[in-house]
DNA sequence: CTGTTAGCGCTTTCAA
DNA sequence: TTGAAAGCGCTAACAG
């Protein structure tokens, strides 16, 4: 198979054949008038003709514009980022633009090379989303010293307040679903929370901790556990909470769905049942198909409009235009799914206490 | 908020400071050797303090290569895709490549327009999957004359027989899955498709009619429905199965796993358990956190692995390497989960006929 | 209205 | 070992 690309055809292959020059030739393609009709009709009639497309590496040398924005990421495998990446990718196709996609698994390492890559001229500007604040930070700063133009979502970096992006309000949606669950009658709430290297970690963590003082809960240090935002760390962390074999708890707040999810296998292996024993709730809401159980009372995150909405940010930077305001904030919406059952009395956590010998509901269960 | 990229410093600017030539410069950055050691150092050691990036974009203008391709998928929300790209997009990074995201919701239009894009040199190569076959190829055909280099992942066209590509067995799991459910004891067993006008649900289907020719069992045209892949469509589809109102299958299968959980809805609606009345059975095996209920008895594609390994074809194809074989098949794994039980003689269809006046089990769910 | 010309930033002969 | 020079395919003044 010999499938080196063809030349292909030049503008220059077409001002021969048109008997015109180049610059006539360009200003058709780019219907950049000051051309007479008859001469503009025959052009792109030979254009046509001869399937004629222009070089866009070429004109994006001269126009320094090369019509593509990076889009750095953890994983597009992850609902989330996926949702995300759809939106971004919208936004670019509503305005000829391309989306290059940039997995890093969280990995330092790998930002740094695509941030290489980017500035490389590749794309006219990039938007990162969540990583763990400090560490990568200084790739960054050097795109920023560069001025080369960028957004952020969903991640704060406390050394570039300049730069601009969009965010959720991850401490209001923490305090939200914190007083539903506190209005439902639980006082002893126990918190996974995500990596504190994050900055949306630490904000969730915050609303938890804010909704306990605003109701005069003393905080019990051994109600938290820092998770990692992930299936397996979400249950190891409720393995950690349920270390001292009695559930100090009547309810769990997991700062992601996936870990609520992990979390919610081990409780129910070590035979309690949610929400009667115990409530769960997540953040995320992570769409599944509509059979699919458990459903988990969680904090919506409207991830495609955030991708939308860095992505439009992003092209008001490429244009010059100004970007007000600097940041833009979406609001925590509480989807009530069930999971978090009403608390009379102390019932709740006897009976948990009582189904800590039974056995376990799923023996063999693998962790991914 | 001016954020235009400011002038970045170029290959020139680093030989006056250097007071060398750019060939020279140029050659140091390539590793291109022929310059002495002395000079070498010295050059890197200006570029590390100005912090030079060549210019991709020139570089690609004179090597004609941009080092990125384009993948061209329906949508990365659904968790086949994105896993497929994300083999895709390792591949590329091994391979120091760009991958750029083309989302084409299935639309010929789209894609048609990415096909423009690609070919106007932004992208090397690319790779297309699914879509209805005859549509759209008018584009693909294009791309072929100019001897554009691309791949396909399980999207098959008669009438390109020559582009390489990467495929799963669907007739093989198809037919897999069908003697599985036949061995538990079925003989009546519905079949959702998916749409008829891709290539993948007709081998799908196949799969299914060879088996019942196998077993001696005869076809019965009323226990087969066009679907669409999704999860609405599952649903609809096993509505108008049950028409009749008489179940007249103690199983199903269904073409993907999303249609198999929509028609596991209507069943349990309407008052059937599954697999005690009902047995299930999809095909994907997309992965869901294992606490995750129903869990369908499934066919497992290597999305990931499909990803990767056309990309590394397309890699082939690129460097003008032999691509041999021209086709690469992925076989069929099958993931028992429970979803289909053994049928007791007519045991099966008889519960689930008197379970049809039963009230509905969900019943104010909605469709996605 | 149209053509000439000078690059964009880089790689790559070809000489020295 | 190094440099000069010729482009890659195109756009954008600037003339005519």
């Amino acid at each position: 198979v010999r499938a080196r690309t063809a030349r292909a055809v030049t503008i220059r292959d077409i001002a021969r054949l048109c008997g015109v020059s180049i610059a006539t030739v360009s200003r058709v393609v780019n219907d950049a008038g000051g051309v007479g009709a008859r001469t503009a009709n025959h052009v792109r009639k030979v254009i046509e003709k001869h399937d004629f497309h222009p070089n866009s590496v070429a004109q994006s040398l001269i126009t320094k514009r090369t019509h593509t924005i990076g889009l750095v990421i953890p994983d597009v495998r992850n609902p989330f980022f996926s949702e995300l990446a759809r939106g971004v990718e919208d936004a670019c196709n509503a305005n000829d633009f391309g989306c290059l996609l940039c997995n890093t698994d969280g990995s330092t390492e790998k930002e740094r090379e695509y941030v290489r890559v980017l500035r490389g001229r590749v794309a006219d500007g990039a938007i990162f989303t969540t990583q763990n604040a400090l560490e990568s930070s200084d790739a960054l700063l050097t795109l920023r010293n560069r001025s080369y133009p960028f957004c952020f979502v969903e991640r704060y970096i406390d050394e570039m307040p300049d730069v601009p992006g969009v965010y959720f309000d991850n401490e209001a949606g923490a305090l939200q679903m914190m007083r539903y669950i506190i209005s439902r009658g639980h006082r002893r709430i126990a918190f996974i929370s995500g990596p504190l290297s994050t900055h949306n970690a630490r904000m969730r963590k915050l609303g938890y901790l804010r909704a306990l003082e605003e109701h005069g809960i003393r905080v019990d240090e051994k109600l938290i556990v820092e998770g990692n935002y992930r299936y397996s760390g979400g249950y190891q962390a409720a393995e950690k909470l349920l270390a001292g074999r009695k559930p100090g708890f009547t309810a769990l707040f997991a700062s992601n769905d996936l870990m609520a999810l992990g979390a919610y296998q081990l409780l129910e292996e070590r035979g309690f049942r949610i929400p009667a024993d115990v409530s769960i709730a997540g953040f995320d809401n992570i769409g599944y198909p509509p059979v699919m159980r458990p459903l988990i009372t969680t904090i919506e995150i409207p991830a495609y409009d955030l991708g939308k909405s860095v992505t439009e940010m992003l092209f008001a930077l490429l244009d010059g235009r100004r970007v007000t305001p600097l940041r833009r904030v979406f609001q925590p919406v509480l989807r009530d799914k069930g999971s978090v059952a009403p608390l009379d009395g102390n019932g709740a956590r006897r009976r948990a206490a009582a189904r800590l010998t039974g056995a376990s509901a799923h023996p063999g269960k693998e962790l991914p």
